[in-house]
DNA sequence: AAACCCTCTTGCATCTGGCGCATCAATCTG
DNA sequence: CAGATTGATGCGCCAGATGCAAGAGGGTTT
């Protein structure tokens, strides 16, 4: 803690995350107490902070409980944010494998550090509750989609990118290090699509397929996921199918097939 | 100029909305330089800044070009906070709804696989009883907000979708299979709002308009439904009401007016 | 009614950390 | 190669973020 450069800022952000949390949703907004409490942070600082953000519209405040949510703003921002060619051309893709040859939930996700970050979801019919995935951050070490992402990634990428995380939460197979995570991803180079028994959930198992654009580089992952009791079988098919359907939504972003060497598309930190 | 609390972090969310602007996003982001002389601050405190929002995924950075674009963090807020928004938003403009113009009975729906789920109501002072829409599910296939749910899909996946479902029940005018559902949402889609005429129910007339989000997506339907007696010859202008209220809802979701592309449709103003 | 919460806002002294100048490394130019 | 342009960073200075404490509403209890 030595150092802080621009932490204010980096204090304000997470407000906004916290004001995007379950939570916080669910009860339709946080005032600045359980804010400041959830934040540790001072009321003080948490009203004045959130009034500039009222004031620029990245959040609004319920008149009645005087609650904060995020406002208009973050919304029109949104439209304008990530890759809109990615989006516009996944969804009715997603929506094609949905209804026709899997029928379980399908995601479109990115690589954010080292989670996967889910942009589209589509769940099929006969799914209960359509618990929202869209928005939602998972590990990228121990899930189909994250293996997917980081496919083109070597050794050493791999240790740089992992170093400080902590392997080991999640299924009973999920991999203990960086070694067994780059054994697997070896795997699913070899077949282009990633597999997971087991590994983020007991129970759970799931494929995905890396989606690249006219650079070559991974700048998207499709995946299926479902129970290991409905789907277990159908596994190997429905990778297969996950891997065609990313190989159409690249040619859609301009991949023509040759992908450079050692070449990040996006870099971030973290 | 006296005074200025947390301005530093008003100048940081300048950033942003710099990022955002027409030019930024159609020139693939900025640079520091540029941000930095069109914000018109030290380069070095917005390559700072920069590196924080970096840092929270707020932005994201091209490898190539080292210019930096709104990031997928800012769709995750959104995409998390959505529902949220949508009934934050939606509530006073049913309010306003049917208070002003229409006098009748309005709804907000989303849809569930092949049914409508209605999620705010609100009723007119003289309603004769007051039955409680919200938490019902009705069939999309003749209702007038299932049709503005469906309006972006195309003959094939209504295929898929109404694999399995009967026709048929409901008022005189319900479509009697998915050709006929097909062609009554092209209507829609070119009206930019679908109307039912004893379609669902004998005596009931409906309209509905579809509600976007910042995705570009259907997420919602704003609709007016009354007995035929009483609406019958209104029911154009009461269409017309409600597109502008499911528009103005769309606006504050985000919705900056671009569908996603998909199936390219008839570009209507007005 | 006063007393007692709870909420959030605001005044103020402290001193962190944001600021811009300067410099430096890296990459495109001609 | 020099020259221009890019973005990153070290450093001294003081704007402004911080946290305490007091104040102002608004409810609920006694």
């Amino acid at each position: 803690m030595a150092d802080a450069p621009q932490s204010s800022l980096r204090r304000a952000l997470d407000l906004l995350g916290a004001l995007a949390s379950d939570d916080a949703v669910a009860q339709g907004g946080w005032g600045v107490n359980r804010l400041a409490a959830q934040q540790g942070r001072d009321q003080s600082q948490v009203s004045r902070t959130l009034r500039v953000f009222a004031e620029a519209g990245f959040v609004e405040r319920d008149a009645d409980s005087m609650a904060y949510r995020l406002g208009w703003r973050i919304f029109a921002l949104a439209a304008r944010a990530g890759d809109q060619r990615l989006l516009a051309a996944g969804a009715p893709i997603l929506r094609r494998l949905v209804e026709s040859d899997l029928g379980e939930r399908i995601h479109l996700s990115v690589l954010q550090a080292t989670q996967v970050l889910t942009i589209l979801t589509e769940t099929p019919p006969h799914a209960v509750q359509t618990v929202a995935w869209a928005g939602r951050l998972v590990p990228a070490h121990n899930t189909s989609s994250g293996r997917a992402l980081l496919i083109d990634l070597d050794r050493d990428e791999l240790e740089r990118r992992f170093a400080g995380v902590t392997f080991g939460v999640g299924g009973p197979n999920a991999p203990r290090d960086v070694g067994e995570l780059h054994e697997r991803i070896l795997i699913a180079r070899g077949h282009g699509y990633a597999v997971v028994d087991e590994e983020f959930e007991p129970g759970l198992v799931a494929a995905a397929a890396p989606v690249r654009d006219f650079r070559g580089g991974v700048v998207a992952a499709l995946n299926v996921s479902a129970p290991k009791f409905r789907m277990g079988s159908r596994l190997p098919l429905a990778a297969q199918a996950i891997k065609a359907a990313a190989e159409e939504l690249s040619a859609q972003l301009g991949f023509d097939g040759a992908r450079p060497q050692g070449v990040a598309t996006t870099q971030l930190a973290g």
